[in-house]
DNA sequence: CCATAAAAACCGTCCAGACGGTATGTTTTG
DNA sequence: CAAAACATACCGTCTGGACGGTTTTTATGG
């Protein structure tokens, strides 16, 4: 027996479609060709169509920014390393995502919709910076370092770069870049609030 | 002969705060935000007094980018040391001045405008990347280490959480922060295209 | 298994508001 | 007075989304 009905109308995937035309929109024509018209056009259905699943243009950028979170979420959990208390665990694991989205593969697309959305709207800054706050406070233990801060600050440098292809400086070294970050030693977490090394 | 004539009308006063205007609004309340209407009103001017000096809103955007390009410029030549081959000499630099940003001042504004237009517009994308580049040639032979490549990256890192006022875990460390970047051994320029150092 | 009614999925049109831009004044400056 | 600096009024377009209609799916009862 089938597991898949396979029915003709497929409300599930229309809706993730809908959200993947959406990012596609976005990271190839820029945030104003995000209208409804075009969003609804590129996943072959009507204005109607998308309506009833995405009530409003607000409710259709909430479920993409819900998407990306979700998968970038889910992507640096298969990343994590399994010992428990590698140093930098966790921001190895983010720095390494980022590194490794190829622009070319829809799906990886998705990650620089989130800056663009950042770009237009404080609510979701707001939304992503409590998204890693939680991380970072569910890794503490591991990911208080300097270095460790230093790792995720240059992956945000990465992932903001993956936006306009980068400068030639950044695309095209790519590899080399993400093989020096991991040689870097994040030293042992950090519990106590200052580290200070006696500055230049 | 007067420096400053003291007009009532001082177009190029007018100029700059409409630059200002604009950046001020993208940044406390988006790019949508952003419309000739808006940038007008903050500025006390007619939509009709803006046009005059902006003929359209490429033409405003435009001068905002050379604004911030500008400003950008003047402040990492600032900070630049003077000690010829210093390792790292621009990147440190680029980093000091990004990580000195204080929002709150509006003319620090302008720098967190650029991601906002590089997320809107490919165009800009690539004017910026080719200043960067620029400036690259410019210092390759203090400024092609690997580390030194980190540190601009981490200073993007630091100017895109900058945006929607960063995680806590960065805003609240800024000083922190900058100080470990400082102390980070940037090694000699490395004209060779590789250059393991292996750890830190 | 079928009939059928209700609900969900989807379509196409129309409209109000917003926005960029023009055209035409009116005031200020030199 | 001429030109620059600004104001006011208005237009065409685009977009979000409201609305009513149509088709498909599901639930129900015999």
């Amino acid at each position: 027996m089938m597991t898949r009905p396979q029915r003709k109308n497929n409300p599930a995937a229309l809706r993730l479609r809908l959200l993947d035309c959406a990012a596609t929109l976005i990271v190839d024509h820029g945030v104003p060709a995000l209208t409804l018209e075009n969003v609804a056009r590129e996943a072959g259905v009507s204005k109607g169509g998308l309506l009833h699943h995405y009530s409003s243009k607000d409710a259709l950028i909430g479920g993409l920014f819900d998407m990306v979170v979700e998968w970038f979420g889910s992507q640096v959990d298969a990343a994590i390393e399994p010992e428990e208390n590698r140093p930098a665990r966790f921001s190895r694991a983010y720095l390494q995502v980022i590194a490794n989205i190829d622009m070319s593969v829809p799906a990886e697309k998705r990650l620089a919709v989130l800056i663009l959305m950042l770009s237009s709207d404080p609510h979701y800054c707001a939304r992503w910076n409590s998204w890693v706050d939680e991380r970072l406070r569910e890794h503490h233990r591991t990911d208080t370092s300097p270095m460790a801060r230093t790792l995720r600050l240059a992956a945000d440098g990465l992932w903001l770069s993956d936006l306009g292809g980068g400068p030639d400086s950044v695309s095209s070294k790519r590899g080399e870049i993400l093989q020096f970050l991991q040689t870097l030693d994040p030293g042992p977490a950090t519990s106590t609030p200052h580290a200070d090394k006696g500055g230049q």
